[in-house]
DNA sequence: ACAAAAGTGTTAGTGTTACACCCATGG
DNA sequence: CCATGGGTGTAACACTAACACTTTTGT
């Protein structure tokens, strides 16, 4: 390559954004913020970084969900969607987004951290106009974590480690999108084997009734991947 | 951003590889090279292509069909795989390769033209040690490639307008990396009703015994997924 | 005559769906 | 006493997997 064409080509920026989806027990969100600064300035956006020539993109991911999200971003789960490259995304000139997205167990003082940096969590079926082409990443997020729900067990990064299958069935409906009946969920659950009970029960004065307190068997996974065992749903 | 900033983020290059996903009727296969120039001179590569700031990566890819591989890109399935973005991928400074893969029918023709240009077609199970991460874009391409046939009716891009059912259940087992059952792929195949009777055959001198030739209902299935219609294998 | 590839049905088992009532508790 | 949410079984149906022989035709 020589120097002219050097210059030609190495004159691209690269962002990743982040399409966070955080489930509070009830409901999926999204994370968004509103931009400050141009282009689309106040306009809602994903939350999004450039990544320096010398910087991975993992950890630029890490970096935004600590720093500016106020998250500690151990042990969540992250995967690439893939990059975004229109032309003309961004004024500045030509800005790629290789976008991912990661999945958080909502609590309270999570919510409370993220609404204090500015953070606004909304409904994953009740996503507004975003800023550049992020309607799209979203809508490309929300394809890719319908199959992986049906593929593998990620479900269970977004629920506590101990968990009701009120709440797991939530979020699958949540998740996919539409209603599930309660016994053959149950079923199909329980069938996997993959999910037991803890022992414990839901505190009786959160619920008129107490129940059951289950976990993910993430060694018994790792054990029937590796035969080549597909999680289905 | 000032234009201190400006100068550190925009000093990214942007390639896109292409796996070339070709069936001759028999085998499945795929398209790589033989490097000329550095980095990894003399090792063997998928085709690829550097994308100006200006220019779009379809393009790109489609410039690179009709220059380099001598096929029309007219009407070929071209998907984008994902980005790869390690930072260490080319010594001459930070490169990411947004990967696609596409899929193309082979004839004995094409087959004599890519030769003529250097282009080798590795069979799909049998893939040598490419340059750069290429195996791993490579592999990756797999995985989509199988997810995909099992989902959409993609495999009727690799095939000719009329094909006998061995064809395609040979490329399904190719692509899937399993043999199936003969009658309950026809079965399978028959009942999504996608496939008409052409009413032709085979050529009597090719095969021991002639065969129905079949092509697929590519209106039919449009009308099909507009209702959500999931093409399942 | 035999090798090679096309074509054809049945059965057992598994998984999927649809569906309704009782129980415990808090208000 | 009633509203809320947890928990439970069964039957019809659809889909999947396993399996063997006949036909045609070229050599």
């Amino acid at each position: 390559m020589t120097e002219e064409e050097r210059k030609r080509y190495f004159d691209i920026a690269m962002s990743s954004a982040l399409v966070l989806f955080g489930f509070d027990g009830e409901d999926l969100k999204i994370l968004i913020y509103r931009k400050k600064d141009e282009p689309y300035q106040n306009a809602l956006s994903l939350p999004s970084k450039y990544v320096a020539p010398n910087e991975t993109n993992e950890m630029i991911i890490r970096e935004m969900l600590h720093e500016r999200i106020g998250i500690n971003p151990q042990n969540l789960y992250i995967e690439q969607l893939k990059a975004f490259v229109k032309v003309f995304r961004n004024p500045l000139g030509r800005v790629i987004n290789v976008a991912y997205y990661a999945l958080l167990k909502l609590t309270p003082e999570i919510e409370i951290q993220v609404a204090e940096r500015g953070g606004v969590w909304v409904k994953y079926n009740d996503i507004p106009d975003l800023a550049f082409d992020h309607n799209e990443i979203v809508s490309y997020a929300k394809e890719r974590i319908k199959r992986r729900v049906k593929r593998r067990p990620i479900g269970f990064n977004l629920l506590p480690k101990e968990f009701t299958i009120a709440q797991l069935q939530s979020l699958y409906e949540k998740a996919l999108d539409r209603e599930l009946d309660k016994r053959n969920f149950r079923k199909k659950i329980f069938n996997s084997n993959l999910i037991f009970e803890t022992g414990n029960t839901t505190d009786p004065k959160e619920h008129r009734k107490i129940a059951k307190l289950y976990s993910f068997d993430a060694e018994k996974f790792e054990r029937l991947s590796l035969k080549g065992y597909d999680f289905l749903f």
